[in-house]
RNA sequence: GUGGGCGUAGCUCAGCUGGUAGAGCACAAGGUUGUGGCCCUUGUGGCCGCGGGUUCAAGCCCCGUCGCUCACCCCA
C-alpha cells in the first residue's frame, strides 16, 4: 500500500485552483476598499493562546487541537481558529499604537481534529478579518456588510443571516444565574456532558442537540441585556436595515468559542446540510485583554472556503490557457522546437508541449485538451522546407511561417 | 467519540444462487478523415483495500482490520 495523505485532509489539485484563486481575489479586493490590510500569522502557537482565549470548556480545546510537545518541551498547538493569533500579534507588537482602529484580514490554514465529512475536513481554509480598537455599532454593521456584499460579488444567493447578541460580562452573569435556576430543575435528565458542562458553561447547554428540546421555554439572553448592550444591539439592527443589510435575529444563536461578546452573527446555506454555516463571527470586547493587551473592543468573522467555493457556479470561473501548444514531430523537431519554446517563454508568452515527438493526431488532442488559442506544428518536410506551420485551433485557419526565425514572428504575430 | 453506506483497471462502474475478471472513458499504436476531434482495428494496464476463516473452489459468504464517504456531535 502506497503512504496516503493524513485522514480529513484534502490536496487541492489544479483543476480547482481557478475557484480558490477567484475567491481570494474577490476577498481582498472587497476587504482592502473597506480598509482592511493584510496579516500573516504563524499557524502553530503556544497551547496557552487558544486554552485563554477560546476557553478550556469549549470542545475545540478539549477534544479537537492538534497539540505537541516542541523538542525542547514546550506546548504548541496548530491554529484551529485565526482570531486568536491575529489579536496575539496586535498585542505583541503594539499595534494599537498605530491608530484608535485596527483592520486585519487574513487566510489560511486551520487545523481542528474532528471526524471528517462533507465540509468538515482536519486541514481547513478560512478567511477572516478583524477590527479591534472600536465599539460602535457602525463598525458591527460594516463588517457584516463587507461580508454581505462579498457573497453578492460572489453571485451566491439564498444564504440568511442570523444575528444575536450575547450581552457583555455584566448582563451575561445575570443571564447565567437565571439560566442556572431554570436548569435546575432539568438537570437529571441531561445528558453527562451538558451536566458537566453547567458548572463550567451553562450558556453552552442551550447548544447541546441531544438536550435542546428540552429547553423550548428556556430564559433567552436577549430578555437580560443590559442598557448599553441592549442599545448596542437596536443600533445594529437599524443600521443593518438603513444598508438594506437583510438579517434575521436568532435568540438561541450560540457561538462555540467563550470569547464572544454582544453581538454575533451567522451565514447559513439555506439547504438542510450537516455542515451549513458558510461564515461566521461576533464581537470579542474581553479578548484583548485576556491575553494581556489593554482593554480593547474587537470584532470579525471567518468564512470557510471550502463551503464558499462549493456555492460557486464552477462553470463560470476557468483558469489561464496557454496561447501556444508546440507539437514537433520527431525528434530533431522537437530538438528545433527547444531555444523556440524557451524565447517564446522568456517573452511572456504561455507554451505548452509536451517534447514526445509522436505522432501529430496525439498532439493535436493534447493541444485541443489544453484549451489552447494555436498550434505550431513542425515535422521532418516542414524541416526540410524551412517553414513551420502555425494554427488557429478554433477557426482551423493556418499559415506558413520561416523557421529560421520563428521565434521572432511567433511573437509578433502572438502577442499583440 | 457513536452510527449507516462503500472499497474491483488511471477514472466511472458491472460481475447472476460461490466456479478462479469485464465494459465505457482515458492512454498508446495503426487505419480512415485534406493535419487532431467522429468512426474502425489492435494494444498497455488489476495480489478484486489488507489479514484470517468456511469451501474441492471466494471478487462474491463469515470475522477482523485499514481506508473512503455520509450523518450524529462540533463548527467556518
Amino acid at each position: 500500500m502506497s503512504i496516503q495523505a493524513i485522514k480529513g485532509v484534502k490536496d487541492i489539485l489544479p483543476h480547482d485552483m481557478p475557484l480558490w484563486h477567484h475567491l481570494e481575489k474577490t476577498a481582498r479586493t472587497l476587504f482592502e476598499t473597506y480598509g482592511f490590510a493584510e496579516i500573516r500569522v504563524p499557524v502553530f502557537e503556544y497551547t496557552e493562546l487558544f486554552a485563554r482565549s477560546i476557553g478550556v470548556s469549549t470542545d475545540i480545546v478539549e477534544k479537537e487541537m492538534y497539540t505537541f510537545e516542541d523538542r525542547d518541551g514546550k506546548k504548541i498547538t496548530l491554529r484551529p481558529e485565526g482570531t486568536a493569533g491575529v489579536v496575539r500579534a496586535y498585542v505583541e507588537h503594539n499595534l494599537h499604537a498605530l491608530g484608535s482602529l485596527a483592520k486585519f484580514y487574513y487566510l489560511g490554514p486551520m487545523f481542528r481534529h474532528e471526524r471528517p465529512q462533507k465540509g468538515r475536513y482536519r486541514q481547513f481554509y478560512q478567511i477572516g478579518v478583524e477590527a479591534l480598537g472600536l465599539d460602535n455599532p457602525s463598525i458591527d454593521v460594516e463588517i457584516i456588510s463587507m461580508l454581505h456584499t462579498l457573497f453578492e460579488r460572489l453571485a451566491v444567493s439564498n444564504l440568511k443571516l442570523q444575528i444575536n447578541s450575547l450581552g457583555d460580562s455584566a448582563c451575561r452573569d445575570s443571564y447565567r444565574t437565571a439560566l442556572k435556576e431554570y436548569l435546575k430543575k432539568k438537570l437529571p435528565s441531561l445528558c453527562s456532558n451538558c451536566q458537566r458542562r453547567y458548572e463550567t458553561n451553562p450558556l453552552r447547554v442551550l447548544d447541546c442537540k441531544a438536550d435542546a428540546p428540552k429547553f423550548e421555554d428556556s430564559p433567552v439572553m436577549l430578555d437580560h441585556l443590559c442598557d448599553a448592550c441592549r442599545s448596542h444591539f437596536e443600533n445594529v439592527k437599524n443600521r443593518l436595515a438603513v444598508l438594506g443589510v437583510p438579517f434575521e435575529v436568532n435568540p438561541r444563536l450560540v457561538r462555540g468559542l467563550d470569547y464572544y461578546t454582544r453581538t454575533t452573527f451567522e451565514l447559513v446555506m439555506p439547504h438542510e446540510g450537516a455542515q451549513n454555516t458558510v461564515a461566521a463571527g461576533g464581537r470579542y470586547d474581553g479578548l484583548v485583554q485576556e491575553i494581556g493587551g489593554p482593554a480593547t473592543p474587537g470584532i470579525g468573522f471567518a468564512l470557510g472556503m471550502e463551503r464558499t467555493i462549493s456555492l460557486l457556479h464552477a462553470d463560470a470561473i476557468t483558469g489561464s490557457k496557454p496561447s501556444l501548444y508546440v507539437a514537433a514531430l520527431g525528434t530533431d523537431a522537437v530538438l528545433f522546437t527547444l531555444p523556440i519554446i524557451h524565447t517564446l517563454r522568456s517573452k511572456g508568452l504561455r507554451v505548452d508541449t509536451d517534447y514526445s515527438g509522436t505522432s501529430l493526431k496525439s498532439q493535436m488532442k493534447k493541444a485541443d485538451k489544453s484549451g489552447a488559442e494555436h498550434a505550431l506544428i513542425i515535422g521532418e518536410e516542414e524541416m526540410k522546407n524551412n517553414r513551420a506551420i502555425l494554427r488557429n485551433m478554433r477557426t482551423k485557419e493556418q499559415r506558413d511561417i520561416p523557421l529560421n526565425d520563428a521565434a521572432e514572428h511567433l511573437a509578433v504575430l502572438l502577442l499583440s
